[in-house]
DNA sequence: GCGATGTTTCACCGCCGTGTGAAATGTCGC
DNA sequence: GCGACATTTCACACGGCGGTGAAACATCGC
């Protein structure tokens, strides 16, 4: 547990709204003085004073004392870097929703057989206890992997593999997979996750179980 | 005065222990169920479960509920780049030397003229007065500018261009470039900002009134 | 020198956010 | 169904942080 204490001290440095207006009027790169600073973050001449040595102080802003005036300005590239992340999330809403409902990423439907990651890692599962054989595009069961279907009651099928969209990684396909996916559904170890999305699929209680076993197992 | 008010929201939201040691734990891309990540952060259930209800409101995390667990993982990878950014950040002190001091930044010798942000403004100054024109690496002064050089009492000499160090664009240099800063020192517009710091240069009160009149007037 | 201006320091107050304990909710194993 | 477990909700008290006013400090123009 090797904590990183900094990021939480880093982030609370931008955490204030005046400190946040500051940071924003500075991101060009130009030096400006305290005094135009209070001014664009609506706070008065002592509180900016305060905002601005917490920033010097930790880092995130340069001071540069010219006569009566002290010019501000962001220490580096990387707090500039880190403020445009910050920046990036905070106007992200529209693109918030584009990425697919975590539903799916676990587990769903690709077309007829099981997919997201706990496709995947029944893939590699069972590619791990030698029941199946992967080989570029082509995958089949070996002499142990048949032996296992059987004592699973599900049927002999040809497997091949389809790329994961989520995971970007092969998990069983064609005749096989949907054999093993009708299998898990018919024995109730897997179950439809949302009504409005009917390609989400998650575990039963009964399902997490089987799975430990299926894939924990050496 | 467009506000980000997003912005020190998203900080706020990174800005605590807990919070931090979770999106940390998070930050290898796996979900992992709401109690290790109250184990993770050091802190109750009750605690655990507010911070991650936050995370969740302003879409750093992602949670997908499996049975009695809630998995919580990093939302999209935009939420993982700030993270970086603010680790980048928070382990820099050995970097934050480097970089050098704001002093050199705004005013410098740069052999014998004028470089740094000052140096840049006065090139452009000149140059949009039409008392200097430059083209490409060459720069010469314009019958206005030899009225200039002769009214501010600068013997008129060459000028060249020098590529500015911090500010990536040109400044006057050269024997015209030499003159100006000798001119400049020489009337006490500028002066020695640091002892420590040879090459730092810094405006007088005079001084400032002589750039504020010579870059701002038409 | 003097007043004016830009900036900082100090002491005080109010508020928001966090930790905690007790209790409710939902789910699993039997 | 019942107890066990993971998680959430609620109400409350504490602490830290930011805003404010008064005053000190530094520097410029004259």
């Amino acid at each position: 547990m090797s904590h990183q204490p900094g990021l939480a001290r880093m982030a609370s440095l931008i955490a204030d709204p005046a400190r946040e207006a500051m940071l924003v009027a500075l991101a060009g790169g130009r030096a400006l003085p305290a005094g135009e600073l209070a001014a664009a973050a609506g706070v008065s001449a002592q509180s900016a004073s305060r905002h601005l040595h917490k920033l010097v102080e930790g880092g995130l802003l340069q001071v540069w004392s010219q006569g009566r005036f002290r010019y501000y300005r962001i220490a580096d590239e990387r707090v500039a870097a880190a403020i445009e992340a910050l920046c990036d999330l905070a106007t992200r809403p529209p693109r918030q929703r584009k990425r697919p409902p975590a539903q799916l990423c676990f587990a769903r439907c690709c077309y007829d057989h099981l997919a997201g990651e706990l496709g995947v890692a029944l893939a590699d599962g069972l590619a791990a206890r030698g029941l199946v054989r992967m080989a570029g595009q082509e995958a089949r069961f070996t002499g142990k992997g048949r032996a296992w279907l059987a004592a699973q009651g599900i049927p002999r099928e040809d497997i091949a593999l389809c790329m994961d969209w989520t995971e970007r990684r092969p998990h069983l396909a064609g005749p096989g997979g949907r054999a093993i996916l009708a299998h898990l559904l018919d024995r109730k170890l897997l179950r439809g996750a949302d009504k409005a999305e009917p390609r989400a699929l998650a575990l039963t209680p009964k399902g997490r179980a089987w799975f430990a076993k299926t894939l924990n197992r050496k």
